[in-house]
DNA sequence: AAAAACAATAACATGATGTTATGTATGAGG
DNA sequence: CCTCATACATAACATCATGTTATTGTTTTT
């Protein structure tokens, strides 16, 4: 047995319009042809699926008992339909982003946010974890897009990186705020937030204030730039933070002056290279790169 | 856009198995076949439908977005398909049945429970009211099946007489026990409860005692048999019932015994005569007038 | 580098689905 | 009761979908 969508499509308007020529101008097709579709499903299904009755056709029984499957059939083929159109436009589909904790609570959510706006059959899943396992992620092909940071290249991988501008931070009520830029020298005698010694930043901000032969104190060890963004609000010291997170803070109990030397903080945004990214990843890595222009001073 | 079904099988069939050849094998085609079927529904999508990796076929992201409604629209496919053959087989459909409300509480549900449980899909209705609601409904063909007494013909109307024994019934400890059958002269003197002055069987009932020349002592008035069984068990008096009712109560108050003059009660089984009824319902009446014989004498 | 496996393409057969033309049943009205 | 109008069925045919086999091109594996 076949069972033609077309012939549930003509069984479906003769049984909505109670006449074969009715269903077939609704249907855009000559009389005969919606006539042999029935006669053919009919055939095919076993059993009678019209009465007559003052001049219109009633569905039996039997097709009553199958008409709501049916109609399910026809709703989800045109859906099915819609949402096909609908992923060409990138309005439609699936995206996971894996990021590092910080991006998950701060700066991506905004992004997110603005972007499915405007495309309503679109979703997303975030998963923010440690850079190791986001790589981990884009070798599997796990994940459509990841945001990390200390990334060396990979050649499952590709990158793109993006210097954002730091900042030094300190709490509103400090003299630095005094100055245009602050040096190591200017925060020589200041308790350093920082972040893990291994890091790839801290090394750099460390090796900055070796350079200018001024001693580092360091007070605190966070994970994160927002944690320092919070202890620094509560005057636990100063520390030399993305201004991503700076900025998010600014009228919470810190502010910031830029910080020399320049030391950018770079992230990356990695996709796996293997894996065919669908159009609209492509348009929201862009969209999320763009988002990040106003702290960076310049494009990688 | 199209969108055929068989599109939408090859497509899962080569996401499932991971290549075309193996798709092919699985839905019994050549492989050509199933190539052709993907880039035909591929340039109607719009979108690259599978990634080659490592040898397998890789659905993309976008087919693996529409991909739960195309399984959805193919499982419900299938289902109609079984369900249309199981309607053929007389097991599935739906039967909407009127009756007495004595055969709603009474040996109607045993009947028909044990119809539906040879018949996993079929469902039924059964709704209980007056006769002449329920010959109202014959004529609006609002329901399959209708058992219902007092019935004259009706031109829209397909009828079957069936007479049921009557018995006569009394509280368990009463002399009458010992008679083999009972004839009105027996209970001339006994309190008696019977249907309603104007039903056509008190009418009967009375002319039998009139005939008899023995008086009939009315007591009580009930609308159905399986009331007046329940006064008898009480001890309220004596009465003849449908042996259908009559038999329900045996072991619970009441005890009864054949009554002379015969006095059939006539029961019929109507449908719609225009409505064409489906195979399942005119099994069903059959099945139905079977479970009444062994309280027939014979059969119109 | 060669062999094997797999997918794409071409050429063609068949069936599904559309068309127009025409026959047939059925309800409405003279 | 006959006729007409309407609606449906059937026939003959065109076109497209979907199958086939034969062949070629591409990967994977050896």
């Amino acid at each position: 047995m076949s069972l033609r969508i077309r012939q549930l499509e003509a069984l479906i308007a003769v049984a909505d319009y109670g006449s074969i020529t009715a269903a077939a101008a609704e249907l855009g097709v000559s009389q005969p042809a919606v006539s042999r579709l029935l006669s053919d499903l009919s055939k095919e299904l076993g059993f009678v699926l019209f009465d007559r009755k003052e001049g219109r056709l009633i569905p039996t029984q039997e097709v009553r008992f199958i008409q709501p499957d049916i109609r399910r059939v026809l709703e989800l083929m045109g859906q099915i339909k819609i949402v096909s159109q609908e992923v060409n436009k990138y309005l439609a589909g699936h995206i996971k982003v894996a990021c590092l904790p910080g991006f998950a609570t701060s700066h991506l959510p905004e992004v997110v946010a603005q972007f499915l706006d405007a495309r309503p059959g679109l979703t997303m899943t975030i998963e923010p974890d440690r850079p190791e396992r986001i790589l981990e992620w884009m070798i599997e092909e796990q994940y459509d897009f990841g945001i990390t940071d200390g990334f060396s290249n990979h050649p499952a991988v590709d990158s793109q990186n993006i210097d954002i501008r730091t900042v030094c931070i300190f709490p509103e009520k400090h003299e630095l705020a005094e100055l245009e830029t602050i040096s190591p020298a200017d925060i020589g005698a200041e308790k350093i937030i920082h972040t893990r010694q291994d890091s790839e930043f801290f090394h750099r901000l460390s090796e900055a204030f070796l350079r200018a032969d001024v001693p580092l104190h360091s007070h605190i060890e966070v994970r994160q730039f927002t944690a320092a963004c919070e202890l620094v609000c509560l005057g636990a010291g100063v520390s030399v933070v993305s201004e991503l997170d700076a900025s998010r803070y600014v009228g919470k109990g810190l502010k910031f002056r830029p910080f020399t030397p320049r030391l950018p903080h770079r992230i990356s945004l990695v996709r796996p290279l293997i894996k065919r990214p669908s159009m609209v990843t492509l348009e929201f890595i862009d969209h999320f790169a763009k988002s990040l222009a106003p702290f960076t001073d310049q494009q990688d």
